[in-house]
DNA sequence: CTGGATCCACACAGATACTG
DNA sequence: CAGTATCTGTGTGGATCCAG
């Protein structure tokens, strides 16, 4: 693919790099961190495999992905982002946050991808919102758990080393929805079922006024 | 087209309202103002007149365009950007910079796109840098122009209403690209030749100093 | 002239089966 | 696990034609 645009664009390049049904989904997944071509599969329910292999080799192409063999014991190869592909971050977020006022409540056949929720934690984080002592949540939805770790004022999204969590959270997709952009809460959800903690209950309200989403305030 | 990905996510819903080749370079040539049928082809090379139909047909729907009944005396229609749809701005600027990264020297058959031309400036000015009197510049580049109007620390690109500009700045896109992002020095280039300005040559380098594109240093 | 519609050839996406 | 091979649709490119 890729005829390309034929412009003196950096918008007209960023497309024709980014060219392609599934890219920028694959850069999403790529963006918590190296995965394998399996695990990609997973994270993108409905690709078909030739067309991973395509988008993988043009990412790669494009200075965006590189391959990478896996040390022992697993052995194989895993996809990581390069410096530059890492640079989407900012890019890919803001386009997440203006797709996402045209989400409605997630219907029963929508994929729930926690490399989407992570991202979209990562932009949502408000550092100054960030005091008290460092903990990890546990956030559980859809089956699929995601770790976030804050100390100080950052946030790492997914955790990055595994370990207990502190407080763990679950809720549904749309409840979590309704609670990081603030339109629900934390103690309606707890009364009324919507949202489960274990764990101290004033933390995991801490963590839904640290991490806000921008309202859907649209037209 | 838009079979959709049956995500639950902002960006996954983003990429399906912008979904199709060329959608999102008719995005960037209306943020710089409503625009005929004609005049996006004539902006976007090479676009099939039934592809630029079918992106504006599905943009309508996505409600990021809309068709416009023209006033007398031209009748016709015109396509515009919704609120939403100018909400891309900033989405489209953050991937043009990082697209812009791997844009090397201009090649002969390129295409210049004042559209394009415009937004990057939109993204480059810098309020603080901007003192002194109201001004209007412009910029000819390729045998196109485009003016540009600063007035305290705003700057409005394309300029909103047709003037006498205070100066002419002519100069090629590479040369322009380099003027922009600090790696050639104005003085330099006025006596090499590769820029010529018609009024006070002062204000031209004001310009460069107001607008600076990120400079490339990748990887 | 503007704003398309129509037709054709082709490349790419989707689905599925199969392999080192 | 990580793809390759094959077949079938459909969106795209390119040219041409047409109505207001």
């Amino acid at each position: 693919m890729n005829r390309g645009y034929g412009q003196y664009c950096g918008l007209a390049r960023a497309l024709e790099l980014l060219d392609g049904r599934w890219a920028l989904l694959v850069v999403r997944d790529l963006l918590t961190g190296p995965k394998r071509f399996t695990e990609l599969q997973e994270g993108l329910p409905g690709i078909p495999t030739n067309v991973l292999t395509n988008r993988l080799r043009e990412l790669e192409d494009a200075g965006v992905v590189q391959r990478r063999a896996q040390a022992r014991p697993a052995g194989g190869v895993v996809y990581e982002l390069t410096d530059y592909g890492r640079d989407l971050e900012e890019p890919v977020l803001r386009l997440g946050f203006w797709g996402a006022r045209r989400l409605g409540p997630p219907g029963q056949s929508d994929f729930i991808s926690t490399d989407a929720l992570a991202l979209a934690l990562r932009g949502a984080f408000h550092p100054e919102k960030a005091r008290g002592p460092q903990r990890r949540y546990e956030l559980r939805v859809d089956g699929k758990s995601l770790q976030i770790a804050v100390k100080r004022a950052e946030a790492t999204v997914p955790a990055s080393s595994p370990g207990e969590p502190d407080v763990v959270i679950e809720a549904s997709a749309g409840a979590l929805s309704e609670l990081f952009s603030g339109r629900l809460d934390p103690e309606m959800a707890l009364t009324s079922g919507r949202l489960r903690v274990d764990g101290d209950h004033a933390e995991a309200q801490r963590l839904f006024e640290m991490f806000r989403f921008p309202s859907a305030d649209d037209s």
